[in-house]
DNA sequence: CTCACATGTTAAG
DNA sequence: TTAACCTGTGAGC
Protein backbone atom coordinates (compact mmCIF):
# COMPACT_ATOMS: atom_id res chain seq x y z
CA UNK A 1 0.00 0.00 0.00
CA UNK A 2 2.61 2.19 -0.92
CA UNK A 3 2.09 6.19 -1.43
CA UNK A 4 4.44 8.34 0.46
CA UNK A 5 2.92 7.85 3.74
CA UNK A 6 3.72 3.75 3.84
CA UNK A 7 7.55 4.91 3.08
CA UNK A 8 7.82 7.15 5.94
CA UNK A 9 5.96 4.95 8.21
CA UNK A 10 8.53 2.38 7.17
CA UNK A 11 11.55 4.52 7.71
CA UNK A 12 10.43 5.31 11.17
CA UNK A 13 9.19 1.39 11.52
CA UNK A 14 13.11 0.27 10.63
CA UNK A 15 14.80 2.88 12.57
CA UNK A 16 12.58 1.76 15.39
CA UNK A 17 13.12 -2.01 14.97
CA UNK A 18 16.92 -1.91 13.77
CA UNK A 19 18.77 1.27 14.27
CA UNK A 20 21.77 2.32 15.76
CA UNK A 21 23.33 -1.31 15.93
CA UNK A 22 24.42 -3.61 13.57
CA UNK A 23 21.65 -5.67 11.55
CA UNK A 24 22.09 -9.16 9.67
CA UNK A 25 21.00 -8.34 6.06
CA UNK A 26 20.24 -11.46 3.78
CA UNK A 27 18.19 -12.29 0.40
CA UNK A 28 16.92 -15.67 0.77
CA UNK A 29 15.04 -14.95 -2.53
CA UNK A 30 18.81 -14.48 -3.72
CA UNK A 31 18.29 -11.46 -6.18
CA UNK A 32 20.45 -9.27 -3.61
CA UNK A 33 22.94 -11.61 -2.14
CA UNK A 34 25.94 -9.44 -2.83
CA UNK A 35 24.32 -6.09 -1.44
CA UNK A 36 22.94 -7.73 1.52
CA UNK A 37 26.48 -8.98 2.36
CA UNK A 38 27.66 -5.49 2.33
CA UNK A 39 25.88 -4.13 4.55
CA UNK A 40 25.15 -7.07 6.99
CA UNK A 41 26.77 -6.36 10.07
CA UNK A 42 27.27 -2.70 9.78
CA UNK A 43 25.54 -0.28 12.40
CA UNK A 44 22.55 1.29 11.01
CA UNK A 45 22.81 4.41 11.00
CA UNK A 46 19.62 6.47 9.96
CA UNK A 47 16.56 5.89 7.63
CA UNK A 48 14.77 8.46 5.59
CA UNK A 49 11.92 8.72 3.37
CA UNK A 50 11.56 11.10 0.29
CA UNK A 51 8.48 10.87 -1.44
CA UNK A 52 8.31 6.99 -2.58
CA UNK A 53 11.99 6.50 -2.11
CA UNK A 54 12.86 4.10 1.47
CA UNK A 55 16.60 5.20 1.74
CA UNK A 56 18.49 3.74 4.83
CA UNK A 57 22.29 4.77 5.66
CA UNK A 58 24.58 2.13 7.17
CA UNK A 59 27.82 2.39 8.85
CA UNK A 60 29.99 1.24 5.89
CA UNK A 61 28.76 4.92 3.87
CA UNK A 62 26.57 2.23 1.75
CA UNK A 63 22.74 3.84 1.22
CA UNK A 64 20.14 0.87 0.91
CA UNK A 65 17.52 2.01 -1.72
CA UNK A 66 14.34 0.88 -1.58
CA UNK A 67 11.49 1.25 -3.84
CA UNK A 68 8.17 -0.56 -2.85
CA UNK A 69 6.36 -0.02 -6.96
CA UNK A 70 2.52 -0.94 -6.61
CA UNK A 71 3.09 -4.25 -5.03
CA UNK A 72 6.08 -4.33 -2.83
CA UNK A 73 5.45 -5.08 0.95
CA UNK A 74 7.98 -5.12 3.99
CA UNK A 75 6.12 -7.42 7.18
CA UNK A 76 7.73 -7.31 10.54
CA UNK A 77 7.97 -9.97 13.28
CA UNK A 78 9.44 -10.31 16.66
CA UNK A 79 12.03 -13.25 17.09
CA UNK A 80 11.14 -15.49 20.03
CA UNK A 81 12.18 -16.18 22.03
CA UNK A 82 14.37 -13.28 22.03
CA UNK A 83 18.37 -14.06 20.57
CA UNK A 84 16.47 -17.15 18.96
CA UNK A 85 16.53 -17.47 15.68
CA UNK A 86 13.90 -15.85 13.29
CA UNK A 87 10.87 -18.36 11.28
CA UNK A 88 12.09 -19.84 7.59
CA UNK A 89 11.36 -16.76 4.94
CA UNK A 90 7.86 -17.79 3.26
CA UNK A 91 7.87 -16.84 -0.41
CA UNK A 92 10.28 -14.76 -2.03
CA UNK A 93 11.80 -12.61 0.42
CA UNK A 94 14.46 -10.36 -1.31
CA UNK A 95 15.62 -8.95 1.57
CA UNK A 96 15.66 -9.89 5.15
CA UNK A 97 17.00 -7.70 7.82
CA UNK A 98 17.10 -9.03 11.55
CA UNK A 99 18.68 -8.54 15.08
CA UNK A 100 18.20 -10.82 18.14
CA UNK A 101 14.69 -9.46 18.89
CA UNK A 102 13.03 -8.57 15.10
CA UNK A 103 13.14 -9.53 11.53
CA UNK A 104 11.95 -7.52 7.96
CA UNK A 105 11.29 -9.33 4.75
CA UNK A 106 11.15 -7.30 1.77
CA UNK A 107 8.74 -8.77 -0.70
CA UNK A 108 7.73 -7.74 -4.49
CA UNK A 109 9.97 -4.32 -4.40
CA UNK A 110 10.73 -3.14 -7.97
CA UNK A 111 13.81 -1.36 -6.38
CA UNK A 112 16.43 -2.70 -3.74
CA UNK A 113 19.86 -1.76 -4.35
CA UNK A 114 22.90 -0.28 -2.37
CA UNK A 115 23.96 3.10 -3.60
CA UNK A 116 26.64 5.92 -2.41
CA UNK A 117 26.27 9.01 -0.96
CA UNK A 118 26.30 10.81 -4.23
CA UNK A 119 23.75 8.89 -5.99
CA UNK A 120 21.35 9.24 -3.32
CA UNK A 121 21.62 12.86 -3.20
CA UNK A 122 21.18 12.98 -7.06
CA UNK A 123 18.13 11.01 -6.58
CA UNK A 124 16.54 13.36 -3.93
CA UNK A 125 17.81 15.93 -6.54
CA UNK A 126 14.70 14.54 -9.04
CA UNK A 127 12.44 14.43 -7.15
CA UNK A 128 9.87 17.29 -6.65
CA UNK A 129 8.92 18.67 -2.85
CA UNK A 130 7.62 16.07 -0.27
CA UNK A 131 4.57 17.32 1.63
CA UNK A 132 5.38 14.77 4.59
CA UNK A 133 9.18 16.85 4.78
CA UNK A 134 9.41 20.02 6.91
CA UNK A 135 12.05 21.38 4.43
CA UNK A 136 9.67 21.20 1.18
CA UNK A 137 9.36 24.26 -1.04
CA UNK A 138 5.57 23.92 -2.56
CA UNK A 139 6.86 26.95 -4.84
CA UNK A 140 9.04 24.53 -6.44
CA UNK A 141 5.88 22.98 -7.72
CA UNK A 142 4.04 25.60 -7.85
CA UNK A 143 6.51 26.65 -10.91
CA UNK A 144 6.04 23.49 -13.05
CA UNK A 145 2.22 23.78 -12.60
CA UNK A 146 2.11 27.04 -13.50
CA UNK A 147 3.23 26.87 -16.24
CA UNK A 148 2.20 23.25 -17.78
CA UNK A 149 -0.86 22.74 -19.65
CA UNK A 150 -1.03 18.88 -18.78
CA UNK A 151 -4.14 18.10 -16.39
CA UNK A 152 -3.43 18.73 -13.18
CA UNK A 153 -4.40 15.00 -12.58
CA UNK A 154 -1.19 14.40 -14.15
CA UNK A 155 1.24 16.64 -12.39
CA UNK A 156 -0.06 15.62 -9.01
CA UNK A 157 1.28 12.09 -9.97
CA UNK A 158 4.37 13.09 -11.26
CA UNK A 159 7.17 12.80 -8.85
CA UNK A 160 9.91 15.66 -9.98
CA UNK A 161 6.97 18.43 -9.30
CA UNK A 162 6.13 16.81 -5.86
CA UNK A 163 6.72 13.70 -4.54
CA UNK A 164 4.55 10.88 -2.28
CA UNK A 165 1.32 11.59 -3.51
CA UNK A 166 -0.18 8.69 -5.30
CA UNK A 167 -3.66 7.66 -7.51
CA UNK A 168 -5.76 7.85 -3.47
CA UNK A 169 -4.14 11.23 -2.46
CA UNK A 170 -4.56 12.78 -5.83
CA UNK A 171 -8.18 11.53 -6.33
CA UNK A 172 -9.13 12.97 -2.92
CA UNK A 173 -6.85 16.06 -2.58
CA UNK A 174 -8.15 17.16 -6.26
CA UNK A 175 -12.40 16.62 -4.83
CA UNK A 176 -11.57 18.25 -1.60
CA UNK A 177 -10.26 21.52 -3.58
CA UNK A 178 -13.13 20.98 -5.56
CA UNK A 179 -11.24 20.18 -8.80
CA UNK A 180 -11.34 18.76 -11.62
CA UNK A 181 -9.09 16.60 -12.64
CA UNK A 182 -8.30 17.54 -15.88
CA UNK A 183 -8.32 21.21 -15.46
CA UNK A 184 -4.91 22.16 -16.88
CA UNK A 185 -2.21 23.19 -14.75
CA UNK A 186 -1.60 26.66 -15.82
CA UNK A 187 -5.45 27.27 -15.19
CA UNK A 188 -5.48 26.99 -11.58
CA UNK A 189 -5.02 29.66 -9.44
CA UNK A 190 -2.10 30.04 -7.20
CA UNK A 191 -4.04 30.21 -3.81
CA UNK A 192 -5.35 27.11 -5.32
CA UNK A 193 -2.62 25.30 -4.62
CA UNK A 194 -1.24 27.04 -1.71
CA UNK A 195 -4.63 25.62 -0.24
CA UNK A 196 -4.24 22.45 -1.74
CA UNK A 197 -0.56 21.59 -0.66
CA UNK A 198 -1.66 22.56 2.93
CA UNK A 199 -4.16 20.22 2.66
CA UNK A 200 -2.62 17.05 0.97
CA UNK A 201 0.35 17.64 4.12
CA UNK A 202 -2.64 17.39 6.56
CA UNK A 203 -4.06 14.19 4.82
CA UNK A 204 -0.73 12.76 4.50
CA UNK A 205 0.75 13.51 7.75
CA UNK A 206 -2.67 11.99 10.05
CA UNK A 207 -1.74 8.77 6.87
CA UNK A 208 1.63 8.46 8.93
CA UNK A 209 0.12 8.60 11.93
CA UNK A 210 -2.30 5.71 11.30
CA UNK A 211 -1.10 4.38 8.50
CA UNK A 212 -4.49 4.57 6.69
CA UNK A 213 -5.97 7.29 3.69
CA UNK A 214 -9.01 9.18 5.75
CA UNK A 215 -10.02 11.90 3.79
CA UNK A 216 -13.85 12.71 4.89
CA UNK A 217 -14.36 15.50 6.67
CA UNK A 218 -17.00 14.90 9.89
CA UNK A 219 -20.28 15.64 8.27
CA UNK A 220 -19.41 13.24 5.56
CA UNK A 221 -18.07 10.38 8.08
CA UNK A 222 -20.69 7.07 7.80
CA UNK A 223 -21.86 7.87 10.67
CA UNK A 224 -22.93 11.33 10.50
CA UNK A 225 -24.43 10.23 7.17
CA UNK A 226 -26.25 6.88 8.48
CA UNK A 227 -24.66 4.64 5.42
CA UNK A 228 -22.59 1.57 5.61
CA UNK A 229 -18.33 1.96 6.42
CA UNK A 230 -16.32 1.55 3.31
CA UNK A 231 -15.14 -2.18 3.47
CA UNK A 232 -14.27 -2.96 0.07
CA UNK A 233 -10.57 -1.78 0.68
CA UNK A 234 -8.01 -1.61 3.50
CA UNK A 235 -7.97 2.36 3.53
CA UNK A 236 -10.20 4.56 5.53
CA UNK A 237 -13.40 6.88 4.21
CA UNK A 238 -12.77 8.35 1.11
CA UNK A 239 -15.10 10.71 -1.45
CA UNK A 240 -14.19 9.52 -4.46
CA UNK A 241 -11.69 6.92 -4.95
CA UNK A 242 -12.53 3.57 -6.68
CA UNK A 243 -16.11 4.76 -5.85
CA UNK A 244 -17.18 5.31 -9.44
CA UNK A 245 -20.75 4.19 -10.44
CA UNK A 246 -21.65 5.65 -6.69
CA UNK A 247 -23.41 8.28 -5.79
CA UNK A 248 -20.91 11.49 -4.13
CA UNK A 249 -21.39 11.72 -0.84
CA UNK A 250 -21.95 15.24 -0.71
CA UNK A 251 -24.08 15.98 -3.87
CA UNK A 252 -25.41 12.13 -4.74
CA UNK A 253 -24.26 12.40 -8.31
CA UNK A 254 -22.55 9.69 -9.76
CA UNK A 255 -19.00 9.28 -9.44
CA UNK A 256 -17.37 9.16 -12.62
CA UNK A 257 -13.21 7.26 -13.72
CA UNK A 258 -11.25 8.02 -16.77
CA UNK A 259 -8.07 6.69 -17.74
CA UNK A 260 -5.29 9.34 -17.63
CA UNK A 261 -1.76 8.61 -18.23
CA UNK A 262 -2.67 4.66 -17.45
CA UNK A 263 -3.87 5.23 -14.05
CA UNK A 264 -7.43 5.66 -13.31
CA UNK A 265 -9.03 9.00 -12.41
CA UNK A 266 -12.10 9.50 -9.91
CA UNK A 267 -14.18 12.45 -9.65
CA UNK A 268 -17.45 13.64 -9.26
CA UNK A 269 -19.16 15.69 -12.03
CA UNK A 270 -20.89 18.02 -10.23
CA UNK A 271 -18.52 18.88 -7.44
CA UNK A 272 -15.50 18.99 -9.00
CA UNK A 273 -15.42 21.74 -11.46
CA UNK A 274 -14.53 25.48 -10.51
CA UNK A 275 -17.65 27.51 -12.61
CA UNK A 276 -18.84 27.89 -16.02
CA UNK A 277 -15.57 29.26 -16.60
CA UNK A 278 -13.26 26.56 -16.21
CA UNK A 279 -15.58 23.64 -17.19
CA UNK A 280 -13.37 21.29 -18.49
CA UNK A 281 -14.08 17.22 -19.97
CA UNK A 282 -18.22 16.52 -19.83
C1' DC B 1 -10.23 -22.71 -7.03
C1' DT B 2 -9.23 -19.02 -10.77
C1' DC B 3 -9.25 -14.48 -12.21
C1' DA B 4 -8.94 -9.41 -12.39
C1' DC B 5 -7.08 -5.69 -10.42
C1' DA B 6 -4.32 -2.69 -7.28
C1' DT B 7 -2.09 3.02 -3.33
C1' DG B 8 3.98 2.43 -9.08
C1' DT B 9 7.56 2.93 -12.36
C1' DT B 10 10.47 1.82 -16.28
C1' DA B 11 11.63 0.36 -20.75
C1' DA B 12 10.29 -1.37 -25.09
C1' DG B 13 7.75 -0.59 -29.30
C1' DT C 1 0.73 3.42 -25.41
C1' DT C 2 1.76 -1.14 -23.66
C1' DA C 3 3.95 -4.86 -21.25
C1' DA C 4 6.53 -6.23 -17.57
C1' DC C 5 7.86 -6.53 -12.91
C1' DC C 6 5.59 -9.43 -8.85
C1' DT C 7 2.43 -9.96 -4.36
C1' DG C 8 -1.94 -9.73 -2.13
C1' DT C 9 -6.78 -9.34 -1.99
C1' DG C 10 -11.52 -9.82 -3.09
C1' DA C 11 -15.04 -11.37 -6.26
C1' DG C 12 -17.00 -15.01 -8.61
C1' DC C 13 -17.62 -20.00 -9.74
Amino acid sequence: MPEGHTLHRLAADVFAAFGDRTVEATSPQGRFVEGAARISGQKLVRTEAHGKHFLAEFASADWLHIHLGLIGTVRFGAVEPAGGTPPEPVGQVRLRLANDTSYADLRGATICELMTGGERDALIGRLGPDPLRDDADPELAWTRIRRSRLPIGQLLMDQSVLSGVGNVYRAETLFRARLHPLTPGKVVKRAEWQRMWTDIVELMRYGVETGRIDTVDDEHTPDAMGRDPRRDDHGGEVYVYRRQGEPCHVCRSVVRTQVLAGRNLFWCPKCQRTGLTRRVGS
